[in-house]
Parts: C-alpha cells; sequence; structure tokens
DNA sequence: CTGTATCCTTCGAGATACTG
DNA sequence: CAGTATCTCGAAGGATACAG
C-alpha cells in the first residue's frame, strides 16, 4: 500500500494535519500569504476580526508545521514578516480553492438555510 | 465587481460559510460522502473517533447548508441514508484534495515540527 | 437503527494590559 | 511594531442514558 495512514483513522498523523488545516483563521492566514510576504499587523488589519493573541498562536503553529516562515529584520522598531514555504506553497491551490468556493456558493448556502429553517 | 463580500472581511456571509466548512468533522464527512449515499451508523464507525451527538449535529449543519441531503426508509428499524447534493458535490474535489494533501506530506509536516521543536 | 437529552469538563477565544 | 501575560467566560465536546 502506499499509504500506512488515512484521514478516517483515528489518532493517525494525517488527521492531526488535517485538523490543523481544519481552522478558519490558518486557512484565511495561508491565504492571505499567498504571493507575497506580509507582515504582523499587516496580517492582523487584513483579516478582519481576528485578535492579536489568536493570530500571534496561528502563526506560530503554522511555523511549526513548516507552512510559513518567520523572517525578523532588525529596524528600529522591528519589522517581522511572514513568508509561506515551499511546502506551504503546495496547499496554497487548494486553499484558495475552498475559499473562492465559499464566495461563489455562499448565496446557494444562504438559500439552502433559509429554506432549511421555513420547514422547521 | 462581481462579489460584494470576500473572505477576509468580518461577519460577512462568506465567512460564515468558510467558518462551517473549516471544520474537521464536516469535511471528513463530506470525502466519506464522496461517490455513495452512508447510513448514520456506517459514518460513525467509519469516521474514527467521532461521537455520536457530535455527527448528528454535524449532519445536521451540513443539510441546512444544502450540502448534504437526508433519506429515510421506513424499513424496521428504520434506516437513514445520507447523500452529498448537487451542490455538495461541487465540493468534493476541493475537500478531497485537502485529505490528499494532509495524507501525502504528513511526514514533510512532522519533520518540520521536530525540527522546531529541536530549536526550542 | 437513528437519534435526543443531560451532565460535566475542558479548551479556546476575547478583552485588557503590559514589554522588548 | 510585534508580540506576551493574565483573566474570565462561554461554547464545544465526551460520556452516559434514554427514546421512537
Amino acid at each position: 500500500m502506499k499509504h500506512a495512514y488515512n484521514v478516517f483513522e483515528d489518532r493517525c498523523p494525517t488527521r492531526l494535519v488535517l485538523d490543523r488545516l481544519a481552522d478558519k483563521w490558518a486557512l484565511l492566514i495561508l491565504d492571505r500569504l499567498e504571493g507575497e510576504p506580509v507582515r504582523f499587523n499587516h496580517l492582523r488589519r487584513d483579516i478582519k476580526g481576528i485578535s492579536q493573541k489568536v493570530l500571534s498562536q496561528t502563526l506560530k503553529k503554522l511555523e511549526r508545521d513548516g507552512l510559513i516562515s518567520r523572517a525578523i529584520f532588525p529596524t528600529v522598531p522591528v519589522t517581522v514578516e511572514y513568508t509561506l514555504t515551499s511546502l506551504g506553497r503546495t496547499l496554497t491551490e487548494t486553499v484558495s480553492a475552498l475559499a473562492h468556493w465559499a464566495e461563489h456558493n455562499m448565496d446557494a448556502v444562504l438559500a439552502a438555510q433559509q429554506a432549511y429553517d421555513a420547514r422547521a
């Protein structure tokens, strides 16, 4: 067999990886990072609604997973840029596909919800 | 403009839709449902580690969003089949791409984590 | 078989304030 | 600018029992 694990198995490494990806903020960060490095506060401003704490935590997790890298520039005050790694770049296509699906099918989902709620 | 909203805006419908997708169990269910209808307990058995309660809740949300449909067969005891809707089927390619990414890049992520932890 | 109801715990997120 | 440190709070999830 090609793979020892699959996503349907409990407590397998694959599931742990999918868990990390199944995170709203992580997806938004990866999507935003596509194409260009972005600074901390720039991300904070662009990704509306994320708190400083959660942004910091999520960036740390993504860096630990090898999906993004953190570059520190000794300016005053200090500048920090986050960039997709080559591993992270292999994900962007899928991630932005998900984001685009959400944008394009929002209306259909909303309509389905209203129909569902009307029945109940 | 083509879209009034994008995923980076707070409290926009697109974000709400992405929120729903950014759910580990929802992704696993959608992935499992690709290709064939599946019964409740069958899903429960296949998606290892999910509780009855969470499975039920997640299925209800996915049905409300118009991504899956629920068919009741008046057998004794009753049989319930869950199937992807046509809207849901437009998502499967992306969802399974995510799952496959996790399976294929698990090793790289694990290695990155170990390298990160070794540095710290 | 396919769920719902309840209890209980814990984990995560928001708010706020502070630091290098 | 780029974070860390607390604190509090609510919601999500597991376990268990029960129901149609």
